[in-house]
DNA sequence: GGTCTAAATGTTTTT
DNA sequence: CATTTAGACC
């Protein structure tokens, strides 16, 4: 066979693509897992592997491959491609249908369920809550049992949520749980179960599944042994990305489908750990070796091709520094004379300042505002960043955080659809009537009683008397769903429908209503790429749109824009040039986030994984002052912090350290003088408070 | 009884 | 800043 494409690759990636294939009469190998290393070359592995496999005869349709985003497996199936098309040159039609199985574990979870329904006994025209949804949910199933009116406080919806989530994707009982992440939650154990097996029964009536329900009904259909065997059959390769980010539903699918391990690759760097509070272990990627036997064979790439000598020598400081490690540290060929830097600036303010400065001298000297990114712990922090880009004409896109379908507005809209795909979603319909005027939640309520107890609730909503205040509003709402129901205008037409009917009470309801329509009308654009309205709805809820900009519109191509994201978002990616903004305590690690020491441990490696983004060039970023915007109790207040945690002095040496702007000695002095008495100033207000 | 309005009140990270 | 909640109002 022709072996070109494995030509670039180093030895140990090569032993990895080239795992359990060829062997004798097309058998399959055993389970393989992949410690790689961040910069180390995985994405292209792992694609070089599947490509591989497809090359030496493996069927695409054939084979799963799960990544943690929907953009990390759209990635990876170009790729694939890309490596097929050049080894296979004419043979192209093998790849019809290339990877026709890559995508998330809810996504997939998605697909197999509606494939799988009428086996396991629900409706396959389910609909899909995001998260926001089922809080909505499990507040109305909340305040149906009375907890929200209890003597204590009763957690709020977001925190029993995320209680349910967290017992859900763990697969600890719920008291465990309890003890373990919501300690001050505990005396409600009884009431939460009660909430819990409510709120599961309602999902039912409703016909509605939540992320969790993706992989919980997944994981179930895989305990029954004859669907197990049906489904695991139908995938001859099981490739997983991003393994230190799984859960234990999630390793339970993995092994419900594979239960040998033949055929089973997982790739995974349990230094770069940072979905914890997702209830992802790392001990699935610890664990997965002896879960078989013979155990799995392990293959460590630990060769960055990414960053410069001196910016794996800071992130190898920092990540040393944890309190277990597993993997080893990183090396890399690539020289540098030039070290990371450590800024202090005045303020947020200043740092705004600094990185505009920096970026513009970077693009002067060639590097594009695409190549260059600013990395930040909470979405809000890149606040006063923002408004300076936007001040100065900078283009810029930003990940993470809230997104366009947070809005009010548009999940209005899409409410709108969801009723009409599934009138037994409570959530959209107990939305949508509160929009219409004199319709308050117990007007809502009870139309949705009618409804929920009828065998055609469509009917009975028509059926239904106007309630007495909202008049027309009511009747017009009622037709523009049979509209949507009967299917009268088509996709995607059915959405200027529903804008149509939403319009006048978005100006009614929002000041700013022109900007929101805009919103509208670029939901409209993007609705228009999917094949149907069940389909729209289904990958908006499971792959939403992640990037905001300043301009309105999604950015082409060709324009270059400056890159702003959580670290979170930011897994997987790479930059020239990186900026960490706001490398303080309090921010990293979040004060949020400081309760236990492992939560702790996280917020290290989550600084690791923002140095490690870095190609040539890392800017770690800390302002002295912070002001606590928000209340105005007395004017300015701010507080001072100070440099992380996780830089220590003795890791000093690995920084180039700076203040900025570098002062004049004559200008430090008067500075450093002002800036005292401001801080005295602060003291006597204080005392007072 | 139910809706509307104005004031208070918290805010990580994401499939 | 958007959501929640308490009280005003119909």
């Amino acid at each position: 066979m022709n072996a070109a494409h494995l030509e670039k690759l180093n030895d140990r990636q090569r032993s990895a693509v080239e795992h359990g294939v060829g062997l004798p009469n097309g058998a399959i190998g055993g389970p393989l897992l992949i410690i790689a290393g961040a910069g180390s070359g995985k994405t292209n592995t792992l694609a070089h592997r599947v490509a591989h496999l497809i090359i030496n005869g493996a069927d695409p349709r054939r084979i799963l491959l799960m990544t943690f985003s929907r953009r990390a497996a759209a990635e990876m199936g170009r790729r694939v491609e890309r490596i097929c098309a050049q080894v296979l040159a004419g043979k192209a039609g093998i790849m019809a249908d290339a990877l026709a199985w890559a995508g998330t574990f809810h996504g997939i979870g998605a697909r197999l369920l509606r494939e799988y329904a009428g086996e396991i006994g629900i409706d396959p025209d389910f609909t899909i809550h995001d998260r926001e949804d089922s809080a909505d949910l499990m507040n109305l199933v909340r305040h149906e049992l009375g907890f929200s009116k209890t003597e204590g406080r009763f957690p709020t919806k977001g925190t029993c949520l995320a209680i349910y989530s967290r017992a859900v994707n763990s697969e600890q009982p719920l008291d465990e749980v309890l003890r373990a992440f919501f300690p001050w939650c505990a005396a409600w154990d009884k009431q939460l179960r009660e909430l819990f097996s409510t709120y599961v029964e309602a999902k039912q009536a409703q016909n509605v599944l939540d992320y969790d329900d993706l992989l919980l009904y997944w994981a179930q259909m895989m305990g029954d042994a004859v669907l197990a065997e049906e489904v695991g059959e139908r995938f001859d390769h099981v490739l997983v990305d991003e393994y230190q980010d799984t859960n234990r539903l999630q390793a339970s699918i993995l092994t419900a489908l594979k239960p040998g391990g033949r055929g089973l690759t997982v790739v995974g760097d349990d230094a770069q750990s940072i979905y914890s509070f997702r209830a992802a272990t790392v001990r699935n990627i610890l664990d997965f070796p002896n879960e078989f036997s013979p155990a799995a064979d392990i293959i460590t790439l630990d060769r960055n091709y990414r960053s410069t000598q001196p910016i794996l020598a800071a992130a190898n400081g920092v990540i040393d520094l944890a309190r277990e490690r597993f993997t080893k540290n990183l090396w890399t060929e690539r020289e540098s004379a030039e070290r990371p830097r450590l800024v202090t600036v005045r303020d947020e303010a200043s740092q705004a300042n600094y990185i505009i400065d920096q970026v513009l001298e970077n693009r002067e000297s060639g590097t594009l505002l695409k190549q260059q990114a600013v990395l930040f712990r909470t979405s809000h922090h890149s606040g006063p960043l923002e408004v300076e880009l936007t001040r100065r004409n900078i283009p810029f896109v930003k990940y993470g955080g809230l997104k366009f379908l947070d809005s009010a507005h548009v999940k209005d809209i899409l409410a709108v659809l969801r009723f009409a795909q599934n009138p037994r979603d409570r959530v959209a319909g107990f939305r949508l009537m509160q929009l219409l005027p004199g319709v308050g939640p117990q007007t809502a309520s009870r139309a949705l009683d009618a409804m929920a107890a009828d065998p055609e609730p469509l009917t009975a909503l028509c059926a239904m008397p106007a309630p007495p205040r909202s008049g027309d509003d009511w009747t017009f709402f009622v037709d523009m769903l049979q509209g949507l129901r009967s299917r009268g205008a088509g996709w995607p037409a059915e959405i200027g429908e529903a804008r149509n009917w939403y319009e006048p009470h978005l100006l009614r309801i929002h000041e700013d209503a022109e900007v929101r329509k805009a919103d509208l009308l670029q939901l409209e654009q993007i609705a228009a790429g999917y094949s149907s309205r069940e389909r729209f709805l289904t990958e908006l809820t499971l792959d939403p749109p992640d990037a905001t900009s300043d301009q309105s519109g999604v950015p082409l191509l060709d324009e270059d824009y400056l890159i702003l994201s959580t670290i979170h978002s930011a897994k997987g990616q790479e930059w020239k040039s990186v900026f960490v903004l706001n490398c303080v305590d309090g921010c990293i690690p979040s004060d949020l986030g400081v309760g236990s020491t492992s939560e702790i441990e996280e917020e290290r490696r989550l600084l690791y994984v923002a140095m490690t983004r870095a190609k040539d060039s890392l800017h770690l970023i800390t302002p002295q002052r912070f002001f606590t915007h928000g209340q105005n109790a007395q004017g300015d207040r701010h507080v001072y912090a100070s440099r992380t945690r996780f830089i220590p002095a003795t890791l000093l040496q690995f920084f180039e350290c700076s203040a900025w702007p570098a002062a004049t000695a004559s200008a430090a002095g008067q500075r450093d003088a002002r800036q005292i008495r401001i801080d005295v100033g602060a003291r006597m207000r204080g005392m007072w408070r």
